[in-house]
RNA sequence: UGGGCCGUCGCCAAGCGGUAAGGCCCCGGAUUUUGAUUCCGGCAUCCCCAGGUUCGAAUCCUGGCGGCCCAGCCA
């Protein structure tokens, strides 16, 4: 697919304003910093495709891959794993720019005595408990820990000890000595280091204080010499102390935080908590479900980077709420892959086909196109037998005369292949359920149109003995809502349970028992459909990523 | 209620004092061996509301209204 350059945006806006002001030496540099406590959902992607896409689009512009790994007690090196195999999915590359917040704590560490030794930071001995309630509430001010005014050398000693593992966890904490009455939460005497006997996953057993976000990410931006510090709107508030924190120490560089509004998508939720409740209750398979908006659970789903690239490039970047229309991901997936997927058929739900105008073993090698559109991309084999397959919901009895495919007596057009006609349908005389369909074919009518009447319909087949069997898995949205976080209760009971639907018995043609095309397949007249990675070359297994526009849902509702 | 932020078409989103871009959705119509794609055409006299400034305002000012975020030793 071809990429349209990204329009501006108010970031974007800024960083050239700063660029050609010369601004940080008319560096450029950017971070994207997760931490490794969940995998990436699609909200990350905006996130990466802003800092990435903005680096690459200015000369000299980098951006650095940072894991934001100050809180070992959530997370695990399977979350680094993970995100760097994402980022990388995506199209997107750190380069030789790996960094993680735990590279620091030992320059963290220093720059936090530097603060004490300023009489800017203090040692607390207050519990969490007195520490809220010392700390006021919106509308009235904070009180003074008991702590606030120890000395420089008391301060400086207690940390040290605090370092040193001679108080148990949670006994005290490193404030910041800011303001208590500040209208600002976040100023008042923010925790910089709290006491955490936990292993880190890459520092072990080293460190038994663990720097806080606020105080590690300026500093971790300041030593990476990061220019432009791009985060979500909860940070606004953040902003002071993130300014406050490095105008007090001797830093390299001076790094600006923007922030813009995180994204929302209708039907799902993207709160790496909701989605770890998911993934830990079972009623998802996993982060990589496809039904999950994570990028595992989209890629195993069948979505293409590019497709993602495209869903962060309509939906801009601003600082409104929002909340963006399903219909939106999905046109993006659809339009990548309508001009580069190959095309296939498949029956989902089989209704046997007999034409027996034909004679038995009858097998005739037709050529279709891989892309109608595409010639380039060739032409596979389909196998006209006297058996075939087509979907249950392509024929009737009777139907409205807007219904354009089979019907008893009725004409249709066999895609890529013949007119057939239906003269007889077959029924089990116990159930009534049709059983099969008794057709003869117009042998005039390959690549051509029948003389003397027009057939509008055209349906997908695929041979009885030349078909392969198999699994189809088709989705809807996880919620049925539009905004799953407005719900009350459990979000793990709140699952739609027709949100998966597995289809056995689906019968495809005979190259997709196995072969190993990267990109979706379209299975015409249906949709895109994904390989998943359970799929076995006896027991093909798809997943339908999208499906194709659908006119006639419409129509057939009006009627 | 203190502070911060946001409010332009059903959903995103441009716009930065000169008379409402674009995408998605939706609705018509043409082409079509995918009811797909493609192609044409339609879709905000109006920018949360009310005043004001100005020759002229979505853009500036004032006052309202509505929404989101903050009282973790999470990020």
């Amino acid at each position: 697919m071809t990429e349209t350059p990204q329009t501006a945006d108010f970031i974007r806006d800024i960083i050239a304003h700063d660029l050609t002001n010369g601004v940080n030496d008319g560096r450029l540099q950017t971070r994207f910093p997760p931490e490794p406590n969940g995998y990436l959902h699609i909200g990350h992607a905006k996130s990466i495709c802003l800092n990435f896409g903005v680096a690459a689009e200015n000369p000299g512009g980098k951006c650095n891959l940072r894991f934001d790994d100050t809180n070992p007690e959530k997370e695990d090196v399977e979350y680094v794993d993970s995100i760097q195999e994402d980022v990388r999915w995506l199209g997107f590359d750190w380069e030789d720019r790996k960094f993680y917040a735990s590279d620091y704590f030992a320059a963290l560490y220093r720059f936090a005595e530097s603060l004490i030794l300023q009489g800017k930071a203090y040692v607390c001995d207050l519990s969490a408990a007195e520490m809220r309630e010392y700390r006021g509430t919106l509308t009235e001010p904070g009180r003074a820990s008991p702590c606030r005014d120890r000395s420089v050398e008391e301060n400086l000693d207690l940390f040290r000890r605090m370092r040193a593992g001679e108080f148990p966890d949670g006994a005290r904490v490193l404030r910041a000595r800011i303001d208590m009455a500040s209208p600002n939460m976040n100023m008042r005497d923010p925790a910089l280091y709290r006491i955490r006997r936990v292993e880190h996953h890459r520092t072990g057993t080293e460190w038994l204080i663990y720097p806080t976000y606020d105080y590690a990410h300026g500093i971790s931006d300041a030593l990476e010499c990061v220019t432009h510090s791009l985060c979500t709107l909860e940070f606004e508030d953040h902003r002071p102390l993130y300014d406050w924190i490095l105008d007090q120490l001797d830093l390299p560089c001076r790094p600006r935080q923007i922030e813009f509004s995180r994204l929302s998508l209708e039907y799902t939720v993207m709160s790496k908590r909701k989605l770890n409740a998911l993934v830990q209750s079972g009623v998802v398979s996993g982060w990589d479900d496809p039904r999950m908006p994570t990028i595992s659970g989209l890629r195993r789903r069948g979505y293409t980077p590019e497709s993602i690239r495209e869903f962060c490039r309509c939906i801009g970047i601003s600082k409104s709420p929002n909340r963006v229309e399903h219909a939106l991901l999905e046109n993006c997936l659809r339009s990548d892959l309508e001009t580069r997927s190959p095309r296939t058929m498949a029956v989902l739900r089989p209704l046997k086909v007999v034409i027996d105008s034909l004679p038995e073993g009858y097998e005739e090698v037709l050529s279709a196109p891989v892309h109608p559109q595409n010639e380039a991309m060739g032409k596979r084999n389909l196998y006209f037998t006297r058996e075939l397959f087509i979907e249950q919901e392509d024929f009737r009895e009777s139907a409205p005369k807007q219904y354009k495919r089979l019907v008893a007596g009725g004409e249709v057009r066999l895609r890529n292949a013949y007119v057939i006609r239906c003269r007889e349908v077959i029924k089990d005389p116990q159930s009534g359920e049709i059983v099969a369909l008794l057709c003869e074919h117009d042998p005039a009518t390959l690549n051509a149109n029948p003389v003397g009447r027009k057939v509008q319909g055209v349906i997908h087949w695929v041979s009885a003995p030349r078909s392969v069997a198999g699994e189809v898995r088709l989705y809807a949205p996880l919620f049925t809502v539009a905004e799953p976080d407005a719900l009350k209760g459990e979000i793990v009971e709140q699952v739609n349970p027709d949100s998966i639907e597995i289809l056995t018995g689906c019968r495809f043609e005979p190259e997709l028992a196995s072969d190993a095309v990267s990109l979706p397949y379209q299975f015409e007249r249906l949709g895109y459909f994904h390989r998943d990675r359970e799929s076995t070359s006896g027991h093909p297994v798809f997943n339908r990523a999208v499906s194709l526009r659908d006119a006639w849902s419409k129509i057939e509702q009006r009627l």
